[in-house]
DNA sequence: GCGCGTACGTTCGATATCCTACGGAACCAT
DNA sequence: ATGGTTCCGTAGGATATCGAACGTACGCGC
């Protein structure tokens, strides 16, 4: 909350972990570990059994606003499962431009590429909306994954799924207006925080959506003379989410049906 | 090449399965998979033993030139190993726009979504530029896949490192400008095509770039002019590879990179 | 050689977006 | 309250791209 600097790498570290207080209190770690765990999609779909293969290298994990899990440059270090919160896949060009690429909330993980053996990744990991969740070494999450067969399918199919979600942004990125776009990326992030009110400026949405800032503000305008949303400094709160969605591309559906995917196999 | 009604989904089957002659030629078709086999990465970085496997279940297929190998509507069927040409996955919009979000050489695999038990793509598969390779049909993969572990990791590993590509194609189709895409475009098939000259219309060209025709050509009289390109009907040549590599966006070395690390482990 | 379909060259107006800039409002720390 | 910082509103010119249209050239089949 405090460090804004956001294109600095000076904050990319952001170890905020905070086992310090959890992880010594026994009884609290587990049931906090436990609850994270049921909300991250992914970690809930594997069984108990597996589960217990992997849990004591499992940390509580904050997600800081703004805070910059992994960049480019930086080999990966933890594997994320976000119980809630939003965590944004960045692009960032030579010239300092960005646009987000992917998302992820509690259906995934961050970081999926350590789940096939690679450490590296060339999207740099923001967090958007603050939250919490699970958090394992990649050497750890890599040494398990020989005995925990199903998370290793979960996670092998996630990725595709990813994929396919960054697929769908690439064409929306070339082939809808910012308009529609802002109004996707609303609907996305209103669906992983689970309000209507989203903690968010202009600013960040330039970097999201590939834009500038005043591009952004035209755009919320519009939304705003229509009656579907509202905003003052630094949120963004959605008045009607029907016209939200009828306002957004198709791409928004597609892309929401991709999750549906995961769970029927 | 007669059949040209792109859009069309009539023409998505196109079965064009070569292995009747191949099939019954016992050396031949075993002489031919090998070589294709050879020329695929991901089929020739496989131990022998798991190779032979899946062998039984492989076809030999050639990619006809517009051909589409798989449309979002359908479910899928096989998946593809080429050993030479060059497949788009393109994403097409309710409104009939497509655009580019990935390219499939002999580096890869077309249909990894099959490897982790999907069925579904919302990718279609369109040859670009014909050649041929292997097949398998997406059950017989999936059964195999257990007692062949290298090849289910490659394929994860592919769909990770795909989805990297994927996503900086979704940052160069919002931030570069047509002329810099197109000629990343040139280049990337040209690395597959090992070829300076490459078989393929501005109206082609448009669609993977996700624009239209006559803003392929503007962007293609701008490379002619610096000596950069020519092309005549149906046909662009590279001139100059170091001049194109200039002109290109940053976004062909980025992407050419992450083929490196599918090697380096 | 002729006709036809396909592909390319080019133009022009409309639109979206970019870029830069400035001012005002909200928030925070003191 | 006050000063400083962050964030948003807005404007205007420059640019890129779009969309539609028309003409021309190539190449194939007859």
């Amino acid at each position: 909350m405090q460090d804004r600097q956001f294109p600095q790498p000076t904050t990319t570290v952001s170890d905020f972990v905070t086992s310090e207080s959890w992880d010594h209190a026994p009884l609290g770690a587990l049931v906090g570990k436990q609850t994270l765990r049921i909300k991250n999609k992914i970690l809930s779909s594997i069984p108990e059994s597996e589960y217990r293969l992997v849990q004591p290298h499992l940390q509580l994990f904050r997600f800081q606003a703004q805070s910059i899990l992994h960049e480019p440059t930086q080999r990966l270090q933890f594997a994320y499962f976000p119980s809630s919160g939003l965590i944004s896949l960045l692009v960032a060009t030579e010239d300092g431009k960005t646009v987000e690429a992917g998302m992820v909330g509690s259906e995934g993980v961050v970081g999926v590429a350590s789940a096939v053996g690679l450490t590296i990744s060339p999207l740099r990991h923001l967090v958007q909306i603050p939250g919490e969740g699970l958090r394992i070494g990649v050497s750890a999450l890599q040494s398990r994954l020989k005995s925990t067969p199903q998370l290793q399918l979960a996670l092998s199919r996630y990725a595709v799924v990813q994929g396919m979600q960054v697929a769908q942004t690439a064409a929306c990125n070339r082939l809808h207006d910012i308009a529609e776009r802002l109004a996707r990326w609303l609907l996305m992030a209103s669906d992983r925080v689970e309000s209507n009110s989203l903690h968010i400026t202009h600013d960040f949405l330039a970097t999201t959506l590939g834009t500038d800032r005043p591009s952004v503000s035209l755009a919320a305008k519009a939304l705003h003379r229509k009656k579907i949303i509202e905003h003052r400094r630094g949120i963004v709160e959605i008045l009607n989410r029907k016209k939200l969605e009828a306002a957004a591309c198709e791409c928004y559906k597609v892309i929401h049906q991709f999750n549906g995917v995961l769970r029927l196999k």
